[in-house]
This record gives structure tokens, sequence and C-alpha cells, in this order.
DNA sequence: AAGTTTGGTGACAGTTATGTGACGCCGCGC
DNA sequence: GCGCGGCGTCACATAACTGTCACCAAACTT
């Protein structure tokens, strides 16, 4: 499944540029204007990773670092600031208030690119790495290929990339709302019981050796995968 | 497909020269001037061997070389330093850093070329070797030969360059744009679909006597010669 | 224990991606 | 100018995958 950007800027231009751009090069965008709406959707969508403009209507984007920063859930959530040329100050507190990285305006795609790359692959190296192993299953993302004890499984593109986003949080329960936003997009719309129609699908692919289920479902809750 | 070559240079009479002749020497050519663009490149570009100037503005050569010793996906990318004459240290230092071999300014290009040469034979033998094998079936570069389980193949240019780019990296799913990328050639636009036609011929070619397809398709993401 | 919600799953019809024969075009050697 | 080998597109056939539904079972509620 490919990164998930949160983009987090009050100029429509601007946020519209970064959304087509990011989405071209492949990854998976989300806007949000203000802070607000950022701290909502982090909460909603999980993105992989965050631009943030520094200078936001109602809460700054200092303070959205800082409160990412505080809670459990995003303390390692890797943040990219914008920031105005010159904003010297503004660049030093971000840094000391945990943003990952920072990039001066007008900057160039690929400069963000590469250091969206950069980060999601410092913190978060499992996003980036070529195959992940979860107990018995191993998928390699550059092969498109997934074994498990040494027996190949086939699955269509659906399938792959569920398993392939459900391996990158081994033991965490997703809802399928969180697993249509990751797996289908967000901008489609499909019926939340699909999910359990895939997700049977994976299971049957999956135990196709005879294995046991190492999907839990949870009960009005949504799916895992089993850590270990 | 040619060898990649990133030049990191920031005299532009020497990045020139360098990828001229480079060029007529059959190599591909990328030219970085700092070494900020440096480490965007070679995320990008994905060269093959990097050819480092030691006297960078903003990121120096050291801290270049540094950055991609760290990172997984560059550590054994080769590095070739270029020093003036005198920066003894330097030149240590360069190869505790990591890089896989040092020259000497001013230096004649043929002995560049052969540094390139050794280097990309000593780290990634099947990028400058004559010919490849891989499982049951034989590229030779040189008389541009394909053989396969000792009967010979006839395989026209395209078919061939393509053949030649799934060797060098055999098990890898490559999209129908990266390859129209790598063996068409970026600036060229033909439609994706076209890759399909020759993958169809090539696969022909290669079942002539009778063995089994050694190309898998990865629906909705591409195709991937088989690895054994 | 009956009622209610939630999840599992086979079937199906629609959609999309891929395989492939056919065709016309082009550059080249004769 | 002609024939030939290759190439890129197209159209059509086929295979693979998808999203929904209906219906049943399991898990909770009261």
């Amino acid at each position: 499944m490919q990164p998930h950007v949160l983009v987090v800027e009050d100029e429509d231009a601007l946020s519209e540029l970064l959304s087509y751009n990011l989405k071209k090069e492949g990854f998976r965008v989300s806007l949000a204007a203000d802070g607000e709406e950022a701290m909502m959707l982090v909460e909603e969508r999980q993105p992989d990773v965050v631009v943030l403009d520094w200078m936001l209507p109602k809460i700054s984007g200092i303070e959205v670092c800082r409160r990412l920063r505080s809670r459990h859930e995003t303390r390692n959530l890797p943040i990219i600031m914008l920031t105005a040329r010159g904003e010297e100050a503004d660049r030093i507190r971000g840094l000391d208030t945990g943003a990952d990285d920072y990039i001066v305006k007008p900057f160039l795609m690929k400069e963000l690119f590469a250091r969206v790359r950069a980060v999601l692959r410092r913190i978060r190296p499992g996003l980036a790495e070529d195959s992940v192993t979860v107990g018995d299953i191993t998928i390699d993302r550059v092969a498109h290929r997934v074994v498990r004890s040494d027996l190949e499984i086939h699955l269509g593109p659906t399938e792959f990339r569920l398993l392939d986003y459900l391996m990158q949080h081994p033991g965490r329960v997703f809802s399928r709302e969180q697993l249509l936003d990751a797996v289908w997009g967000s901008d489609v719309y499909v019926e939340a019981r699909t999910v359990d129609v895939h997700i049977g699908r994976l299971r049957k692919a999956l135990s196709a050796g005879g294995e046991h289920d190492p999907i839990r479902t949870v009960r009005s809750a949504g799916y895992a995968l089993n850590a270990a």
C-alpha cells in the first residue's frame, strides 16, 4: 500500500498543487485546511506522514505539532513543516517541538518528494522496506509475492494491498472504514461489508496450506493481523 | 540497458566534460551540482554508480558518502571520489567512509572509464558483465545473442533490450511505465499496452523450444522475470 | 430463550486487465 | 521500387478480479 500523506495547508492553490503532485508520485493524500481539521484527520485516516504548514488559522502549526507529539499514538508520526523564507525562529522552534524536517517555501516538488520519502524511511523503515515478515508470512513488495511457510500464495491486487497494509501494523485492529481508506482509497465509495468479503478471501488464500487463520476478527471493531 | 552514472561536481566545465565523455562511452549520465541535488537524484534516478567530487557546496562529498552508506537502499551503491592532488587526508577519510575508489585530478578520461567499469564489475557484476545467466536463459550483450538451454533464440532489438533489462533484476516486478522508461527511453511516447505486445513476443520466442514461460504477469502491477 | 446485531461465505453479474492475431507503417538492403 | 523484418496500435476474446446480495451462523442483549 502506498504511503499516506496528510497535507495541512490553508492556501487552496498550494494544497491542490501538493495533492495533485503527491498523488501523481504515488502517495495517497488527505487535505486539511486548518489545525483542527488536521487533528481530526490524523485520528481518522492515520496518515503515515504529515506535511504541515506553519502558518495556519485556528490552531497554529506549532501547536498541532506539539499536540501530535504529546499523544501516544502520534508520538512518532513523521512531520515535515513548511515555512516561508526567513521564519528562522519558527524553523528552530519547529525542530525543537519535534518536527522531523522542514522545507522552505518556495520549494521544488521533487525536493518535497525526497524529504517525504527520506522521513518515511528514517522513522518507519517498514514502509519503505522491500519485504516484511510477520510470523510465518512474508510479503515482498518488489517481487509482489507472498510466501507462507515456503508455500507461495497467490493474491489478487486488492487482497495483496490489504495484507500489505495489515502487515505494516501487526496486531493492530483496523475498522472497516480505516481499511477502506487505506486499501481502497479515500475517494472511492464501496460498502463496508466488502471488506468482510475480501478478508474472507484473504483468509482462504492464506490458509490454503492448512495453516491456521492469522487474521483476528474483533467484533464490532474490525480486523487485525495476529502479531506473531 | 546501459549503466547509469551520477556525476556530482560543482564546476560546470568539468561536469560537462565528464557527461559528454561518459555518454560517448555508452553510459547514461545524470549531473548534480551539489550534495543536496546529489541525494535527490540518487533517490530519483537510482544510478548504478556515483562519481563524487570531494569539494562541494552545501553538503560535502564526505557527508554525501556517509549518508549514502547509512541508508539501506544505497549501502552498496558504488562511489568513486574525485580529489584534488594533495588532499591526502580526505582521500583516506573517503575510503574510510566507504567510497569504493578514488581518482586524483587531473585525470585521463579513460582512467575514469576504467575505474567506473571496474567498480561496476566488482560491486554489481551483472551490469558490466558481457553476459548474464538467469535460470536457463543466458544473454550475451556483446554478441547480442540469447541462448536458452543450448538453443539459440532470435530476438528483435526491442525484445533484446527488454529481456536484458528484466534480467538485471530477476524477480522484480516492473510496471509498464518503468519498462517504457528503461527500455524505450523516457523521451519517446508509446502506449503502455505496447509493452504487453512485446512481452508476448518475447514469451513466444523464449518458449520456442517447449520450455515454460519465464515471465510472470502481476495483474495491475506489471511483469517480472522469474528469478530462478 | 427469544430477539437483535454482527460476521462468514457462496453465488453472481459486472468490470477491468491481459493475451494475441491482424494490420499498416517505416527504414533498409537490394 | 520491392520485399522484409520490426514496430506500435487496435480490436476482440478471455481470464481474472470486484462489489453486492442473500442467507445462515455466531455472538451478544434483554
